[in-house]
DNA sequence: GTCTATAGGAAGATAGAC
DNA sequence: GTCTATCTTCCTATAGAC
């Protein structure tokens, strides 16, 4: 656990790289520190060691743990706002036919129903990584601390635009896939998918949630147990 | 900031009172500084200054700060059981006659659709006390702890077999209602009835999820700012 | 039942070498 | 661009008095 640990092989890389790409290996990692552990119980040095650098350069780079952890939640909220612009776009250029003839016509067909649907699909894909999911989660909870908490509720409120606006959802369709996408984040920030095949009700809890989807989950929880 | 300040007036009050009594004072302001900073963020002495006590007795009363959150956490989830609890009784008890009256029928007439809208109103209700929903919140994403972990993922695989055992509730109308409980919690732990006021898009993502529960909480968010 | 004093151990950040 | 060494602060938990 000490700071002092392992004069091992593969220990501090020290390979020069430039610093433009030194931050965003250190982005991924502080994704997924910070969506494990959360703001306050995550250390730069358990970043440092999983960006395989020294723990103060982690701080040199960035300046404090808490700008990093903005950094890293605005990433997060960058790439959920970009999948989804991406869906929208691509459907507005008629290149989703394939896809939207699988959707369920029960759930409508206007074009905000549709968007609904492939959206909600683009969402639940976000959580093969499943570090960018439940870092927005950690982000969500830390609404208290002085600098991350408004920046907290712009994103949040940005992507409910975004649904709503480009999207075209009315509010209780936007609501309710936000909804939808609240209760998939709580499901993996509990750790749900690793106790799947133990607890018969997470198992029916889970399938009821993430249909299609729910392979790639349990892929990547057990991948992040192979690691972790 | 420091442990050392005020020998003021109305400090460690030093009052003697009996354990078990005590031991909900704390539990009580556990749940209030855990909510708003997390398993992690919270220190016990935050906890013991909001119960008047010292930090050394905090500790002696609960062993460790984990055992102070898994309790803190573990009467949170029961004040859920209870209350949904409550209500089923009181249903099948056929004691809610004027409140089933005011039910919107188009949402079904079944046991399971009356009592899918009364728990709404029952879990909407909590939020007065907005730090049982935070506590929950902070709780679930606490999964990766050993021993908090467990316990959380427990605790709400309950609630979701209480709402589908006992309440009756199908695999789906009990997904979706957790999934408008995890939203209220996101929006709650967000601080957004703060900002109310400040932002209309908070306005009205707040008006859509809350509806006529919205006073409840702007009083609540507003009574914690007077004294946070 | 409750406190003061404090040991012991992180963790964030800085200084400065290479 | 990256590291080692270290200062300083803060926090949990213990000891022991009243």
């Amino acid at each position: 656990m000490s700071r002092v640990v392992k004069k091992s092989a593969e220990s501090p890389a020290a390979t020069r790289i430039p610093a433009a790409e030194r931050r965003e290996l250190i982005l991924q990692a502080a994704t997924a520190v910070f969506a494990e552990r959360g703001y306050a119980g995550a250390t730069t040095d358990q970043v440092a060691r999983a960006a395989n650098i020294s723990q103060p350069y982690v701080v040199r780079l960035f300046g404090t743990k808490e700008t990093l952890f903005v950094e890293a939640m605005d990433r997060a909220l960058g790439k959920l706002d970009e999948s989804f612009r991406r869906v929208i776009a691509a459907y507005d250029a008629g290149a989703l036919a394939d896809q939207v003839a699988l959707l369920d016509p029960a759930l409508g067909s206007r074009r905000q129903d549709r968007l609904r649907q492939l959206m909600a699909v683009a969402y639940a894909d976000l959580i093969e990584d499943r570090g960018i999911l439940m870092m927005l989660m950690q982000s969500f909870v830390t609404g208290h601390e002085p600098v991350i908490g408004p920046r907290a509720r712009d994103g949040f409120l940005a992507l409910y635009r975004l649904i709503r606006d480009e999207a075209g959802l009315d509010a209780d369709a936007a609501r309710d896939f936000l909804a939808q996408g609240m209760l998939m984040n709580t499901l993996i920030s509990l750790r749900l998918p690793e106790v799947y095949d133990e607890e018969p009700t997470a198992t029916e809890l889970l399938e009821c949630t993430l249909r299609t989807k729910l392979p790639l989950v349990l892929n990547a929880s057990r991948a992040h147990r192979r690691v972790g």
